[in-house]
Parts: C-alpha cells; structure tokens; sequence
RNA sequence: GCCCGGGUGGCGAAAUCGGCAGACGCAGAGGACUUAAAAUCCUCUUCCCGGAAACGGGAGUGCGGGUUCAAGUCCCGCCCCGGGCACCA
C-alpha cells in the first residue's frame, strides 16, 4: 500500500486509495455499535418490504446446529464442514429479498467488465441465471384448477405429451392418494444431499389429467423427481421431443414423443426414428396455426396470446433465491424484532438499539437458538401494546457484517449514523478490492447487494462497492485451502519462526504470481534467507564504502534503475512481486559482480535504494538497513523512489541476427541505428553462412532483429 | 453435459504488444577459503549428437495440423489437469 500511495502520488493521477483486508481483523463487526447498524439496516429493510420472515425449507447444518443460505452450501454440505451433508428443516426464518435486485444486480455488471476478473462475472451471472420464458396454465380437467408451468420454449407446446410436478408441489396434497403421498414423501427425502447426477429420474401417474390452453389436447399429470419446487412454478411441460431429459423420461415410461419443431433446414423427426430430443430453433411444426413460424418468433407470439387468452404470460425466472439470514448462532447479530401474541411481528424501536446478546448463555446445539434458553432475554413486552412478548432469538448471519464492513471504515466512530453519506461520497468507489475467488458468490454477490438498497434508501450515491476487484489464488496445504477456519495456516508460522518473517513473507510473494495458486512447500526459502544475507552484508560492508574507482558505476546505476522501473510498473499494473523479487536478486547479484569498481558514492546510493526497494517486501531487514544508513524514522515514511529512464537505457542496442527465422548471431549498434546499417553490420556477421545463398528478403526491426530469409 | 482457467527443465517459475525460450530461485555437480566442517564466495547445470576443450550442429514450451520472414504467444482439431455451474425446464 505504501508503494502504491507513493507511485499514486508521484505521479499525481489516483488521489484516492483505499485497501480492504480480511474483515475480521480491521472494523471490529461483534461491537456494539456495529450490532447497532446491523439491526438499523435490518429495520429499514423490514420497512422497504425487504426483510419478511416465512416458514420454509432450509438447509440445515447438524454440526453447526444452524440453517444456512443457499450460497453457503458447497455440494450438498456445509460450507464450514465439507464432509457433513446438509439436511432439510421447516423452519419459519428470516429472508432478505436479493431476488427484488436480481435484475440490477445483473444489468450493473457491464461497469465491472474490465475491472471485475471475468470468472467471477460468469460466476454471479450463472448464479443468478436470468431465463426468459412463459407461465403457461394448463388446468385440471375434473375441476378447471390451473396448473402453472414455466417454460423457456413455449413454441414446443404442441409437442407437450404430459404435465410434471415437483413431489412437494401443492397440488400433490390433493391430487394424490395416501399411498401416492408417500411415493412422493420418499422422493423427496432420497433427494436430499445427493448430487442429482448421481440421481436417476423416476415419477408415477397421478391418474388425474390436464388440458393444453393451446391446443386443447388432454394430458396425463405424473409426479416426477428431477421437477425441482424451488425453480419456476414447480411445475413443467414435458415435450420429450425437444428436451433430453423429458425425453429420458417419457421414453422409459412409454410417454408419447411428438416432434412440433423441425430444423431450419431438416424434415420433422417422426416416431419411432427419434433416437434423441432435438433441443436447438427450428420451424414450428404439427402446431395448428403457429406452424410455420421460426421458433424466436413463435415464442414470442405464443407467450403474447396467452396473456390475452388470460391463460398465461411472458416470465422471467431467475435462479437466485432470497438470501437466508437467521442463524441459530450464539454469535452474530440479534435480530431486532419482537413476537407479540396481539401485534405479531413488531420491529424494535430505534432508539433501543442495538438489541446485545446476553453474557452467559449455554449452548445446547439442540436446534434452537442458545439465546432462546436465557429467560431475560426472550421475555420482553411489546412496544407497541406493553403485552408480554418473546423476543427474536435468531442471529444474523455474518456475511450481513461483511457486507459493509468497508464503508463502515470510513467513519468508523460514527454514533449516529452507519456512517457519514458526505464521507462515503467521498472515498467510494472502491478503487481497488483485494479477496478470494471463494467469494465470489458470497461476499462479493452479498456486499453488492447491500451496496444497491443503500443506494436505494438514499444513504449512499454509488451504484457498486469497488470499481476494481483482484482476486488472489488460494494457498494449497496438503491437498486442502489455507485457512483460518480449517486451522491449517501453521506452515507459514512456522517458516516465520524459523527462517524470519521477512523471509516467510518474501518467499510466499516468490512462489509465484498472486492470482495463481500455489502449493505450499518451505523448500526454497532457504534461498531467500540466504539473498536476505547478501543484501545485509553488501550494505555493512559498504557502510561506510571504502574509496574505489568507479569503472561499473554506469553498469549499476543502469541494473538499479531498470530494476526500480520494474517494480514501480508492476506495482502499478500486474502486481507479480515473484518477478520483482527476482529483479531485486540481479540487482545484487550485479552489485557483488561489480562491488571493486564502485565508487562509494554510487555504492551508498544503491544501499539507500536497497532499503526502499525491499520495504515492500522484507520491511524489518528494509527498516535494519535504513537504521543502519543512518536514516532517521521508519522506512515507510520516505518517498518511493522514481527512475531515471535515461538512466535506465542500455548503453547499446543487442541486435540479433536471424537466417530463415533461426538465431545465428548477434550484433551490437547504438539505439537508433538506420535499418540499413543494421542490416549491413548482420550480412557481415553472418557472411560465412550466407556462402552460396541468396537473400530474398531481410526483416528488420528497430533495435531488435534482423531476420535474413535465404533460398 | 455446459462455462472459465491452465499444461514450459529434476522442481517453483520467467518470457507484459507475434521477435534471443528457460530470467530469478530451489535441488544437483565442481572449485576457492578451512586442519576439518558449517557458513560464505565463484563456476557449471533443457535434452541429444560431435569435440580433450573452446566451440559447433540439431531438437525442444501437452499432441496433430495451419497462418507468418518469425509462434510458448494467433487460428482449427484433439488429450490431460484444476476450478465453477449443473436434472434450472
């Protein structure tokens, strides 16, 4: 950062510069006042119709004893214990409506495109997955009840050949026989924490049928287990003609399969020929008077004249789900809402925020929240008619802490606000945001949301936290991420012990660029030690430098001014410290090769340099050598600094000679020598060879190359 | 299955815009210093062929093609590894 700041100042362009770290560390998220502003949050949401609570479904962690959000869930477990499979609670809990932004939290990704690393856009875009299509109803044929269904392809309509609901579908309570209900009870529960590949697709008839609003035709309803409640309408079309899986399915249960779409340039697959769905645009076929259309235009018709038949619509449907954020944590954020027999959910008042977590508490892990066994704090009166009540005794997940930590940096004092608009108009956006890849649909989707309903409740002017967003590679430990919550980060403590924790550090910035991941090994940083101690005794020695003649002063002013440019550029741009370590290490290597040529001025100049150059890097050895100078205060408050391009020149161009593309020799000439003389000094180099040939032709680059093509 | 990354010496890696492949470091070999060892300093270190050596020649960036005077880098087709998403209708 310091680097940054100076070459920022230096150079006069950004005026701001703000850095996040790992959250935990910095603003202190379990205070008081931080509850304060998450329940103030919290209660503005509830306002805004933003936060509502709903029995539901939800992921639950037995190890943890809490329910988690969608987005905690990694392959059927728990994010925080990868081997313990998450299972299925009813629970009435806490939602904030991230789906309200979906749209929004979209559409804004063109400002991050360029900023963002790609990966991570494709990732939140995927997550969210924006699908455009129709609610189509087909309705019950015993009673005229509507079965809603979400398509992306209407136009296949005419190939519909049965209707398939989720097992926990509504309509299966009342469609089904008792026996039929626990086929579908048991669907359910084989369901769950298994991957769905892995899954076959089974369902059974429900004996009732339901009528197609376009064509009229009745079809067979079935229960089937790959039809997900939680998607669309819970209930699908099939057309197996046009969609693998429909088509797994009818095929192994003898459903018909009927083509309504040909290929644009094909013929209409017929039974029994068909050997697989045919699932791209075509040409609306077999469809009364839509045939004929392209599909585009189809769906698009089909969709308009459903709405004006009042039988369905044009829908969107995102994957996205509202975000889950009651806990039943010890630790987190009490929600701030109080359960009155009389005035149901009452929101507490502002200025008896923050509502805090009593002190002892036992925690049972026994499904409730801890906080629901502490009398004191459950048992309240209502606010608004002085009833007996019970207080709310979830907890707030803490990616809500997360999720605006980094305004909160601003103002951190603040009392009696979340923080000063004038303040976060100031600094924000984010110039540059610093975190893992691992986040990218969590924290990074999480925070972009917060970011929008502030901007919505007027508090902030920025549509988007950070402009910039560099996600680093994750540190490999035996197989497992590095990480404070598995507790295996040892490694580099150890190092540290060991070797110093200027060497711990500037070996892991060694290992490689920091976006890539690495393998965690110690075996290099001896290297590194040992390069330590060069520096340390090319400085001691030279304190003060004895007198000597200069002849390698040029050479080195030259090596220490590219390397200066090196890392200055690097800094600005690709921030890969492996390759400036690497060019500090020529540095010295130069300096130790050249040392009885030095002049003690020039010797003295590249000590100080040292000691700049590596601050970044090994900043107690930087600071040792700085003491040692004779320079006063910390390293950190001197200027980063410049380089002298001139300087930094070659003293001649090295200009390789190639024949048919292959190096043969190389040749010397001052920067800016005419082609035409390069091309001479080559032909005289490489004249032996030429015996015989003849040049058809010469490639020449400025300063660079001669390529020489013979025949 | 779909969408991203990536594949370069014994190892970590470098080559930033199509222009010297392997910088820098680890490991290894040899030498200097030392009674000796450690530490330090110096030299060598992609592979193959020739040579006592200096050096010379050839091959080479996962595989097969292509574009170009010139390809690790661009294009087409494969293989392998890592990550993300995944009965999303």
């Amino acid at each position: 950062e310091w680097t940054l700041r100076n070459i920022a100042a230096m150079k006069k362009t950004h005026r701001r510069f703000a850095f996040s770290y790992d959250w935990d560390r910095e603003v202190s998220t379990c205070e008081p006042e931080y509850y304060r502003w998450n329940q103030w949050f919290f209660l503005k949401m509830l306002e805004r119709g933003l936060a509502y609570r709903k029995q539901a479904l939800l992921n639950w962690c037995p190890k943890c004893a809490t329910v988690l959000a969608n987005e905690q869930v990694v392959e059927g477990c728990c994010w925080r214990h990868e081997d313990t499979p998450v299972e299925q609670r009813a629970m009435a809990q806490w939602f904030l409506k991230i789906t309200d932004y979906a749209e929004r939290l979209l559409n804004d990704m063109a400002k991050l495109e360029g900023g963002w690393p790609e990966r991570v856009l494709t990732m939140q875009r995927n997550w969210i997955g924006r699908s455009e299509g129709a609610e189509i109803d087909f309705h019950l044929v015993d009673d005229a009840r509507p079965i809603r269904v979400f398509t992306t392809r209407v136009d296949t309509i005419y190939g519909a050949t049965c209707v398939l609901i989720a097992p926990e579908h509504p309509l299966a309570e009342t469609l089904l026989d008792a026996a039929g209900k626990s086929r579908a009870k048991a669907m359910v529960d084989a369901r769950a924490g298994r991957d769905p590949g892995d899954i076959e697709k089974e369902g059974f008839f429900t004996g009732k049928y339901a009528a197609n609003p376009f064509s009229g035709e009745q079809v067979p309803i079935w229960v089937a287990n790959f039809v997900l409640m939680g998607y669309g309408t819970g209930a699908i079309m099939a057309v197996p003609a046009h969609d693998e899986r429909d088509f797994e399915f009818c095929r192994k249960y003898g459903i018909d399969v009927r083509p309504a779409i040909r290929p644009t340039d094909g013929v209409l697959g017929v039974e029994p020929g068909l050997k697989e769905a045919f699932t791209d645009y075509g040409v609306v076929e077999n469809s009364g008077r839509w045939s004929g259309l392209p599909s585009a235009d189809a769906r698009r018709r089909m969709a308009e004249y459903a709405e004006q038949l009042g039988f369905g619509k044009a829908a969107i449907t995102y994957r996205i789900k509202d975000w889950g954020i009651s806990r039943q944590r010890y630790w987190g954020t009490p929600i701030p809402v109080i359960h009155c027999p009389k005035c149901g959910i009452v929101p507490v008042p502002e200025n008896e925020l923050p509502v805090l977590l009593p002190d002892r508490i036992e925690i049972t892990g026994a499904g409730e929240s801890p906080l629901a066994s502490v009398p004191g704090f459950v048992n309240v009166t209502c606010p608004r008619c002085g009833a007996a009540a019970r207080r709310e005794t979830d907890t707030m997940d803490t990616f809500i802490d997360s999720s605006w930590y980094f305004y909160r940096y601003c103002d951190a004092r603040n009392t009696s606000m979340p923080f000063d608009p004038a303040k976060i108009a100031y600094w924000f956006e984010i110039d540059q945001y610093i975190g893992g890849v691992e986040h990218a649909i969590l924290h990074l989707i999480y925070s972009r949301f917060f970011t929008k309903v502030m901007h919505d409740i007027g508090l902030i002017r920025n549509e988007e936290p950070a402009r910039r967003l560099f996600t680093q590679g994750m540190v490999i430990a035996e197989g497992a991420k590095m990480s404070k919550s598995k507790g295996n980060v040892v490694g580099a403590d150890m190092l540290a012990e060991k070797l110093g924790a200027d060497t711990a550090r500037m070996f892991v910035l060694f290992a490689g660029p920091p976006e890539k991941e690495v393998d965690w090994r110690t075996e290099g940083a001896e290297g590194i030690y040992r390069f330590l101690g060069r520096v340390y005794r090319f400085v001691t020695r030279n304190t003060p430098a004895p007198e000597r003649g200069g002849a390698s002063d040029a050479k080195v002013l030259r090596k220490l001014h590219q390397c200066l440019r090196k890392i200055t550029e690097d800094f600005e741009s690709r921030w890969h410290f492996n390759t400036c370590i690497a060019s500090i290490m020529e540095l010295v290597n130069v300096l130790y090769a050249e040392e009885e040529n030095l002049s003690p001025a020039v010797a003295r100049e590249c000590s100080e340099k040292l000691a700049l150059l590596l601050a970044p890097f090994a900043p107690y050895l930087s600071q040792e050598i700085w003491d040692e100078l004779g320079g006063t205060g910390p390293v950190f408050r001197q200027p980063w600094p410049p380089f002298d391009p001139e300087l930094a020149k070659e003293e001649e161009a090295e200009i390789v000679v190639q024949i048919n593309g292959k190096l043969r020799a190389r040749v010397h000439a001052p920067f800016g020598t005419a082609k035409e003389r390069l091309e001479e000094l080559a032909m005289e180099k490489v004249q032996a060879q030429l015996e015989g040939k003849q040049v058809v032709k010469r490639i020449t680059v400025p300063d660079k190359l001669v390529n020489l093509v013979v025949k």
